[in-house]
DNA sequence: CGCCGACTATGACAGCTGTCATAGTAGCGG
DNA sequence: CCGCTACTATGACAGCTGTCATAGTCGGCG
């Protein structure tokens, strides 16, 4: 958890998204984030002059480092990437952690973004940058995979919209009925995008 | 704003939902609803002895019954129903708000989940059922458009989904890009679902 | 040693939260 | 008129929030 390895100021980042993807941004208190750091609370006015907001929005740019890293370690773990395998691995990814550890914690960027989008300017900032940092890699890796880059864009925002909203749903019914579903009734359109060369 | 004509519990129940789906549960405080609604603060505890978790949950009941109530509405302003056509419809719906009145506002029944699902059971539980509201209609407007009813559940499930993940990135780009993106993207698997008779 | 910067510790601040207790008022049936 | 119910009003409560001010403690460098 509290991983004596990274810097305390990392750490606090890491805790901030642990904290805001299970309960949201407003219900994070900063001595919470401080607390499960296991960082001392006079370290935040240090390491993050900047208030909440700083901490929030580098939570966010964590969380997009990290997803956007997160699509290229799936297509190398395929033997031949499809979209539609890309996608289940993806939404397997959150299968299995919700089955592990159960329905607590969601997505830090939706959180932050249901939270504080019509109050701080800043932190949706942010979360429109993490958005991209995700969703870019994965219509690069649908571009390699031989769908018309013209078509890779919109289908990976339809991918991390479905995988999404698949999240809140899943969540709110605890059972991950809705994400098996997108990823089943997604694969044929997905995979019927792919233009084979020769 | 304040519709005398309805009764102040149920203007309270609606400012709820609005202040909900704009700030989040958590930042919303009772005061405010009471405020928002033109309410005495004593009657909170009068008509909602069950205190927060009761308006929230009732506030959710009144969206999923509302969307629901929508599905039907969108069907009869069609001339020849599609899948592809009430997507459609449930799409502009958004990007008609988002255009007119901004991106503060959300769906109240997303954040209510990102909020609570992972503390407040009665809340999660709440929002399950406004889900399910939304989605019957739904799956039962595809299946009387010819679509097998086998596939018009999880049909019913991927609209949803991506209508909500479209929401949320659609208020952190502040852009309908995400929305245009997945009505565009999704109609052809659901126009394609519908099986001709004869 | 002295000094300085990085980091930590702690207490205070005003403001807000949900909830409760208590009292008060209006309206109406009898 | 009483009495009752429905509703309102208001103040208090403990607890939490983000932020700030102030002081303290290191470690290393000259």
């Amino acid at each position: 958890m509290a991983d004596a390895r990274r810097g305390p100021r990392e750490r606090m980042v890491f805790s901030a998204a642990q904290l805001i993807r299970r309960d949201g941004v407003t219900a994070t208190g900063m001595r919470d984030v401080a607390a499960h750091a296991q960082a001392p609370r006079g370290s935040l006015q240090h390491y993050f002059p900047g208030g909440k907001e700083q901490l929030v929005g580098e939570a966010l740019a964590w969380a997009g480092r990290y997803a956007g890293d997160r699509v290229a370690r799936f297509c190398a773990g395929m033997a031949e990437p499809t979209p539609g395998g890309l996608f289940a691995a993806m939404v397997r990814q959150w299968t299995d952690e919700f089955e592990s550890a159960g329905f607590a914690a969601g997505c830090p960027v939706a959180a932050a973004t249901v939270d504080c989008a019509g109050s701080a300017a800043p932190v949706r900032a942010a979360a429109a940058d993490a958005f991209a940092a995700w969703t870019g890699p994965v219509a690069r890796a649908l571009a390699g995979m031989g769908v018309p880059a013209e078509r890779a864009g919109p289908l990976a925002t339809l991918m991390v919209s479905a995988l999404e909203g698949a999240i809140v749903i899943a969540r709110a019914e605890q059972d991950v009925r809705a994400l098996a579903t997108v990823a089943r009734e997604l694969a044929p359109l997905l995979d019927g995008s792919v233009v084979r060369a020769g």
